[in-house]
DNA sequence: ACAAAAGTGTTTCTATTACACCCATGG
DNA sequence: CCATGGGTGTAATAGAAACACTTTTGT
């Protein structure tokens, strides 16, 4: 409470900026795609001592001439190659000894991306490799609460917003929406009351074509109807599962 | 993207933080208060050129001895007297020039408090203000940003955790619940359902006492059951009004 | 012919809404 | 005695949950 007086601009200061200490300022995100029946998020080997080789999210330093957001979008980048990303602020860590060397603000956010044949990440400089969120290894420093709060997260705003669409390829079955949204909510849910729920929303276009990798009768892809969509997003709709 | 090369940090460098350049950062406060009929945010007059005598909400810098949940902390007390408030990050703010003269990075908290008779702000000082927030004036630099960012959270959060409880009296009627919650989910609530749902969650305790001001017949008071409301809480239960 | 996943209808129950009247009291 | 806000019960409706059987086809 000693503090308090550096924590108001003091009113005789007339550059209030003027004689405050400034911080290091990161971001790390968590990178989600859906493999299977399980999300994934991808991890790296963390580059420097002292947790060389052990688990890490990725991330990078706020440099000066950079958004948050953008430095945020270039890490994912950097690590997928991909740009116009789903990416969602998490929340601010800024303990400070959350990194013992250094203190550093970081702000965790998450991508959904799609994993598609074509994604290449940085495997071989950072051996980055996706991990199902239910078989997670230790992680450096606090990244693994930051793991947690985003799937937190997640699995909140998709109760008011079907983000789970940035996650699968254009034309996805009904049982792999419903795995995904299994897996992002950690229970099951209910077949017959899925499908019936998801297709009142109409937000789902229905293909001629039918998947027959999962099963030998095939099942209908569906592909989002992006209007309908957009529409209903504008209208601040629930997608209660 | 020419920039990618600043953000994944580099791997030849044996500290990695070093040569990284440090950024300003600040916290700032929505502080939200209950009185009357609606929600009410406080507001002071900006004490610096050249948004001298503007409205803003409070804040201070982030220095490197303090969390930054502390630092938010430190900015409610140094303004309300309070500590032991409920607090929560809302979001962090971090556009290269969302403050014109310099790089800051903001991090936006709301505090939700009791107005109390007993309740002092830094009137004198800084004009401290109780704004409705129907009736919220221009504010400084991505305020009004924030503002909406903290309620918009609020109106979410409280669907989760019935929050509101921390900005009454220790014993309220049924119909400040009610206005509560009106005025922080923007709709009108009907009395009854109102009535009947909220005592179906058994969190509130009826006292014997009534509350004369409001009318001649006088509305009994109501306490929470905070065993109860933390027993519910873990549970992790939905409010839905 | 059978295994394996897809697909579909109906019933039950619970929760939400809508609605109108009496109550207690101070003035 | 009446105006004011407080307080309550019930019926109608909608939505959620629970449930089991048939379909298709590759092997």
């Amino acid at each position: 409470m000693k503090r308090i007086n550096n924590h108001l601009p003091s009113l005789e200061h007339p550059n209030y900026h003027a004689g405050e200490r400034a911080l290091l300022n990161s971001v790390d995100c968590v990178i989600l795609g859906f493999q299977g029946i399980e999300l994934h998020v991808l991890l790296i080997r963390f580059p420097y001592e002292p947790f060389k080789g052990h688990w890490s999210l990725i991330g990078g330093f706020v440099t000066p001439d950079v958004d948050i957001d953008e430095a945020a979008r270039i890490t994912v980048k950097k690590m997928t190659g991909l740009s116009d990303v789903f990416m969602q602020q998490v929340y601010t860590f800024g303990d400070i000894n959350r990194v013992p060397s250094e203190r550093v603000i970081t702000s965790c956010y998450f991508a959904l991306i799609r994993i598609e044949p074509t994604l290449v990440t940085l495997t071989s400089t950072y051996e980055a490799t996706w991990f199902p969120i239910s078989q997670i290894p230790p992680l450096v420093y606090d990244h693994a609460r930051m793991l947690d709060a985003a799937l937190f997260n997640l699995r909140r705003k998709i109760r008011f917003q079907p983000v789970g669409f940035e996650l699968l390829p254009e034309k996805f079955t009904m049982s792999e929406l419903r795995n995904l949204y299994q897996s992002i909510l950690g229970r099951e849910l209910e077949k017959r009351n899925f499908t019936r729920k998801v297709l009142k929303m109409n937000i789902l276009q229905k293909l001629r074509e039918k998947d027959k990798l999962s099963s030998k009768k095939g099942s209908y892809l569906f592909r989002l109807n992006k209007k309908r969509y957009q529409f209903l997003l504008d209208k601040g709709f629930l997608f209660d599962m």
